[in-house]
RNA sequence: GGCGCCAUAGCCAAGUGGUAAGGCAGAGGCCUGCAAAGCCUUUAUCCCCAGUUCAAGUCUGGGUGGCGCCUCCA
């Protein structure tokens, strides 16, 4: 299969019976590399979700929205994705903010994993596949611990457990440190029961007043890293294809996760490791401990939340971003150019004119081409939506008199789908309702008599209503505000 | 100290070694009763210095400036 670019051809590779076009960065690798699914026509991603013990925050928004376009993105692409993104409703940060709150820990957890789900709809994210927690895959977890235990990789200590890094051969391989460097690194802990500092637990003694789980080492609760692997199997199998989360996590969180993951099942656990960028305030990485955060909460109460999806969408997903409000204005007066490319066509839908057809078709065929390329391209959703925008020239120039209804209405298909994949809602017109109908007709028999005063005053009037009406060679348009 | 990232117009930003997409903002124009939308024109010695090459924003080396991970964090 060939596709042409900029007056290249360019050579895909043929897998299996399917053409894959699709190259992501592999943090493990540090590449480009062609995206082959384990399974044709499949694909399993796990990516780290929340802690629930808060209202997330805007640096939080970032992986949610880049994996959720990917995901719809290879959905689009005819992939059937299998998406695990799982809560952590138990540790450190869960246990000091229950107290904090009053409330029991999982009383905390239900909080806000409601409100993630308010959050995550008004960014327009998808639900996944699952969404499983770590209170309720106990069992899974223990059995995990167990296995490495038996493997030689973990040890028990006075009721916690820990991993022994010096034991997996291939620890520091995705992070690209070595051990020794990790070591020289690491913090002193003062914890003396680990063998090495290194070390990590993968399981924590209970202490007082804290809530605990039975285990073959006692009441306790799981480590910070263990729940990610134990639910990453339950739900994908052992070795999955995509892992995805913020660049922050690769160590130790990920870097734990393989370890613990290949040392219990000894083959690969995950193929392709995707890692979005910080987003940044004043240059400075946003984050819990720096307390220079926003919550999307409080965001979504000034910008809608498709605003921030763009602006989150409007850079590549490794790049950092800085954030600032005059950045969501530039998104939304983007945004507004989209609406009013749709309302323009759902105008000449309406008008229908008696015009030849202007190649819409082919023109779809070919912008879909050069938005597939760029998504192809290590989901370079910054460079797709230069795509849309070049199409919404595009088609301005050709409809610039007008359109017969069969080609807009291609176009605006073209579009919403377009933005579909990237999870773009722009809203088309409602009804217009019967009174502001009646005023429009009004105006119209005053422009005709060049009344321009009254025409000018009803339409200041259906300003106050909340509509907004344009002239045009073909009459008036009219749209919400 | 170890590992790594970034530097493109006023702002944001894409860019596969072949001569700088797109968006926002600004200026001028077309259209228009006015307005809006749209269209056209306009705004870049691609941080600096060397090198490789017929050709470098893109590769190499060296600077300068900014940032991150190694510790809870997306």
């Amino acid at each position: 299969m060939t596709a042409i670019k900029n007056g290249r051809v360019r050579l895909t590779a043929r897998l299996g019976d399917y053409y894959i076009h699709m190259k992501v960065f592999n943090t493990q690798t540090r590449q480009k590399e062609d995206l082959k699914p384990i399974e044709e026509g499949k694909i399993r991603i796990y990516a780290c979700g929340p802690t629930v013990y808060n209202y997330f925050h805007i640096g939080n928004a970032r992986p949610l929205i880049v994996f959720d376009t990917l995901r719809r993105y290879l959905e689009y692409r005819g992939y059937n994705v299998n998406f695990v993104q799982n809560f952590t409703d138990i540790d450190d940060k869960m246990i000091q903010n229950a107290n904090l709150e009053g409330v029991t820990v999982r009383g905390l957890a239900e909080k806000y994993i409601a409100e993630y789900f308010k959050d995550a709809k008004r960014l327009n994210i998808k639900p996944a596949t699952h969404h499983p927690k770590a209170t309720e895959h106990m069992d899974d977890i223990i059995a995990l611990i167990q296995k490495l235990i038996d493997n030689g990789l973990a040890y028990a200590v006075s009721g916690d457990v820990y991993y022994n890094a010096k034991g997996f051969k291939g620890y520091g391989k995705l992070s690209g440190q070595s051990i020794d460097d990790l070591e020289t690194g690491a913090r002193i802990d003062v914890n003396e029961d680990k063998k090495d500092p290194i070390d990590f637990a993968l399981w924590k003694a209970q202490k007082e007043g804290e809530p605990a789980w039975e285990s073959p080492w006692g009441m306790g609760r799981p480590g910070w890293h263990i729940e990610c692997s134990a639910m990453s199997m339950k739900y994908l199998g052992e070795t999955i294809d995509i892992h995805g989360g913020g660049q922050d996590l690769i160590f130790p969180h990920h870097e734990n996760e393989v370890a613990q993951s290949e040392g219990a099942t000894g083959h690969d656990f995950c193929h392709y490791w995707m890692h979005n960028g910080y987003i940044n305030v004043d240059n400075k990485k946003m984050s819990k401990s720096l307390g220079n955060f926003f919550t999307v909460r409080d965001i979504l109460a000034k910008y809608d939340g498709i605003i921030v999806r763009f602006f989150m969408l409007s850079a590549h997903y490794r790049s950092p971003v800085n954030f600032s409000d005059g950045l969501l204005e530039q998104a939304k007066s983007a945004l507004e150019r989209i609406r009013n490319f749709k309302e323009n066509l759902n105008f000449i839908i309406e008008t229908d004119k008696d015009m030849p057809d202007m190649g819409v078709a082919e023109l779809n065929k070919a912008y879909k081409e050069r938005f597939n390329d760029a998504m192809d391209d290590d989901l370079n959703t910054a460079d797709a939506i230069g795509v849309i925008f070049e199409y919404i020239r595009e088609i301005n120039v050709r409809f610039e008199n007008g359109a017969n209804a069969g080609e807009a209405e291609l176009a605006l298909n073209m579009i919403d789908t377009l933005l579909d994949v990237l999870g773009l809602i722009v809203e088309s017109a409602d009804e217009i309702p019967e009174d502001i109908l009646k005023l429009v007709e009004e105006r119209k028999a005053a422009r005709a008599e060049k009344n321009w005063a009254r025409a000018d005053e009803i339409r200041d009037t259906l300003s106050e209503k909340g509509y907004e009406v344009k002239d045009t060679p073909d009459g008036a348009k009219i749209s919400r505000i």
